[in-house]
DNA sequence: CACCAATGTTTCCACTGTCAACATGTATCT
DNA sequence: AGATACATGTTGACAGTGGAAACATTGGTG
């Protein structure tokens, strides 16, 4: 490690002092730590240790841990759109089965994303007021409310109408609380059946909530 | 405050060495510091200084903050269990009225408490292997299970039989997602309505997982 | 080329949970 | 009653955390 001797070839594959793309990095970085460490094992110096960076560095692109958090959310509920349309694409298209494959697709995502899942749902650090986040959440309630919408045919906001009200609650409650159920392992004799057999399950239960039948 | 005259005596109303009952003090000040704080921002320094005793006495009766956590936790999940039997008690005695008045216990207790019940399901801080904690969660689990056949007439464990597994499933899951959502204050519209007609549409929602005809 | 903003590092600080050592009170045994 | 063990509480130290400030390096823009 002679110094006085061309001092700057000293190592030819350098890391440059700028990363290009940290920023995305930092996302992948936390969503590997959230994955194996649980939101209550997060660290941000964890995170940085995972990117090769400094710990103060995620602070320039994300302020502080919980903007970080609420990043990761926001492209975690981004997945989770496009999640449940790959389901919807592949159902047929009435809206009773077109609302029981995102009801699947919601599911689906939590057993494949529990940690990021449990952020998104059951987390108060990420800031629902921030423009990205608020707006694919939003997204995400929006969609729910056109489909039980078009499967009752009912299309009155559910707001000023309390049987609406009444479906998008029962519908989103069913699926929202098997995701979470099965996420946290709480349902082990369900979510550990092989999958096609879980899906139809899953299936199953998410119907019982809405049907173009008599609501209540 | 001259030491030299009297010092035995200097302050009459001193708070006694011991505390008489700390460990119960510990649990109602932690339980007033999550509700204020949430699990997120939910600190054993904190805690102590609301029981007016130092940062490391906790440790004598809890070990640690986790193990203050599942004590809390589970003093929860009784009065969780108690909750919903009073509901039970106000109701008709047919199963399928039971069976809705635990749910709507199991939601109103999850509006009265938010922050408790979300340490109680969404934290993986509480052990549930602890003696104590294992058994009112598990108590809560089979009272579900023994309601719901009773609903159904079938008596046959879930883990044996598919469609009770089906069942069990929806229950739950309508159950616990509207209290999720409801404790979360993601579903306003429904949350924030007065109490009896808010009760109402638990219940009617609720209804919709199980009941005595038509299952699958 | 000169300057400036963006990006990354280093250093420091307050706060947290845990541990070990110690202080104080209570209970038990003879 | 007196001695002794144990439970309960305090103090002080430690490593780990997130955040702020000052500084270093780079890329972009006039």
């Amino acid at each position: 490690m002679d110094a006085t001797l061309k001092p700057t070839v000293v190592i030819p594959a350098e890391r440059p002092y700028h990363h290009g793309d940290l920023a995305s990095a930092l996302l992948d970085a936390s969503e590997a730590e959230l994955a194996e460490k649980g939101i209550e094992g997060f660290s941000l110096r964890g995170v940085a240790k995972r990117a090769g960076v400094s710990h103060a560095a995620p602070a320039h692109h994300f302020g502080d841990v919980d903007g970080l958090l609420t990043a990761l959310a926001a492209r975690g509920f981004e997945r989770f759109l496009t999640r449940q349309q790959t389901f919807r694409q592949q159902a047929r298209h009435e809206p009773q089965a077109q609302l029981q494959a995102s009801g699947l697709g919601y599911v689906v995502f939590a057993l494949e994303n529990p940690a990021l899942f449990r952020l998104m749902f059951g987390s108060r650090r990420p800031d629902f007021g921030s423009e990205r986040l608020g707006r694919a959440a939003n997204t995400a309630f929006e969609e729910l409310v056109r489909q039980v919408a078009d499967v009752t045919g009912n299309h009155t906001p559910p707001t000023k109408d309390r049987s609406v009200l009444t479906d998008v609650g029962a519908a989103w409650a069913i699926v929202h609380g098997l995701a979470d159920l099965l996420a946290s392992g709480r349902l082990p004799s369900l979510g550990e059946l092989p999958e096609k057999a879980r899906n139809r399950a899953i299936l199953a239960i998410v119907g019982r909530a809405v049907s173009p039948g008599a609501q209540g």
